[in-house]
DNA sequence: TTCATACTTCGATGCTAGTCGAACCATTTG
DNA sequence: CAAATGGTTCGACTAGCATCGAAGTATGAA
């Protein structure tokens, strides 16, 4: 490949139909091995070794070897980040205008991002925190007040528990389907970790849809009404 | 190309180096003629036009003819967003990780971001504008306060000849070189182009750098101040 | 009107990148 | 230990894509 801006390479490591499907496949947090990612980019092993080889050296990708086993994981939320941004130019250039069918309102409802909770009812969570004053946001930064930690903690979460260090507790997230942010960083990622934990809602095998149980739904809701 | 997800498609398009410079010349909102991307690109005009009709068919840029001239602009923001996001893993794989010389500084300074300001410069005016409440930030909904809109007025930008429909006045961009938000939206739009007009800064020719008088900088960072 | 310039389209060319079979290495299991 | 499984590397092949010369269309200027 000529030389050109760096974008371009990064680009056209995205760009190739095997490659994507393996990406989009990580967006979830996943750690899929070398065959599974062979499958889900419908292509022979030795082709997904070479392709997963050029990833890692394009470091969208970081390998994890367990015994026999080798793991595959996105590089850091830039990678989940920069795939959701040229989802969100399909989106925009009317591709996904229309909707497609129940799996991709799954996704629109509740999908996992990286390792946190995106779709509508994560940003419902974002917007009720802020209004109820439990996330203060100032720039970027994103901060849990006294009464946000009083929240989490009723809700289950122990915060001494999480990460004190790098990510942030919490972040904004852009969600490309809400067109508005949801809640990242440790804290994000626990709020998804619980609600599974509860039996809120659970992941589905091969997608990012995060399906809620009605009774999880109701008690979701419940917890993220702007009152 | 075979079948792939959208993003394999959309990302391919910039993958290729003729078109990611095309692409990046028109991140600072230029409408470039076919004959300056073909410079840009460094292909001839033919090549330049096959490549844009590709770019076009991707709704990546729009087209608008002016007598013989051809003039390309990119389609929207999402194309600018995802441009960016594009250029943060770079930033965050290590591949900028060493400035590379005083281009790159002046980037990280200012520089245009689709059709407002970005950078160092543009970040401190998004954090002092919510410090100071003069922006209020509800999930991704930015506003304009009532104390927000005096400080813009005696800036000098007149808020009633803003578009009064979309774009919102008011919006949160990622800025990949800080890591922060800065303003977007047609508020920004109309800051980016009060200043040049002020004479605080002014574009050059073949870059997104907007370049600061030394006296220019000196007010916008006294504008800017979080007091 | 003619000439110059901007841009598009077509066809041919060459190079690159993705693909898989085969062979090999590494780890686990029976 | 041998067999099975997971994964890597190499080589050959081919499809596809970017490129440019040539020819054509559209617009502006003299």
């Amino acid at each position: 490949m000529k030389e050109g801006p760096h974008i371009a390479l990064i680009a056209s490591l995205i760009g190739d139909p095997a490659r994507a499907n393996m990406l989009t496949a990580l967006i979830g947090n996943r750690a899929l091995t070398a065959s599974e990612l062979a499958h889900e980019a419908g292509v022979t092993l030795q082709t997904a070794s070479f392709h997963l080889g050029k990833l890692e050296q394009g470091s969208l990708i970081c390998p994890r070897k367990q015994g026999r086993h080798k793991y595959f994981a996105l590089a850091g939320d830039e990678v989940a980040h920069a795939l959701e941004a040229l989802m969100g130019i399909a989106a925009n250039a009317g591709h996904l205008r229309i909707r497609p069918g129940p799996k991709d309102v799954a996704l629109r409802q509740a999908r996992v991002c990286y390792n946190h909770l995106a779709g509508e009812m994560a940003t419902r969570l974002f917007d009720s925190m802020i209004s109820r004053r439990f996330l203060s946001v100032e720039g970027e930064d994103v901060f849990l007040t006294t009464a946000g930690a009083r929240f989490v903690r009723n809700f289950g979460i122990e915060l001494d528990a999480l990460p004190a260090k790098r990510p942030p507790l919490c972040r904004q997230c852009l969600d490309w389907s809400e067109r508005r942010f949801h809640l990242g960083g440790s804290l994000g990622r626990a709020i998804l970790a619980h609600i599974v934990e509860l039996g809120w809602a659970k992941r589905e095998q091969n997608t990012r849809a995060l399906v809620f149980s009605r009774r999880g739904q109701a008690l979701w809701v419940e917890l993220t009404a702007e009152r």
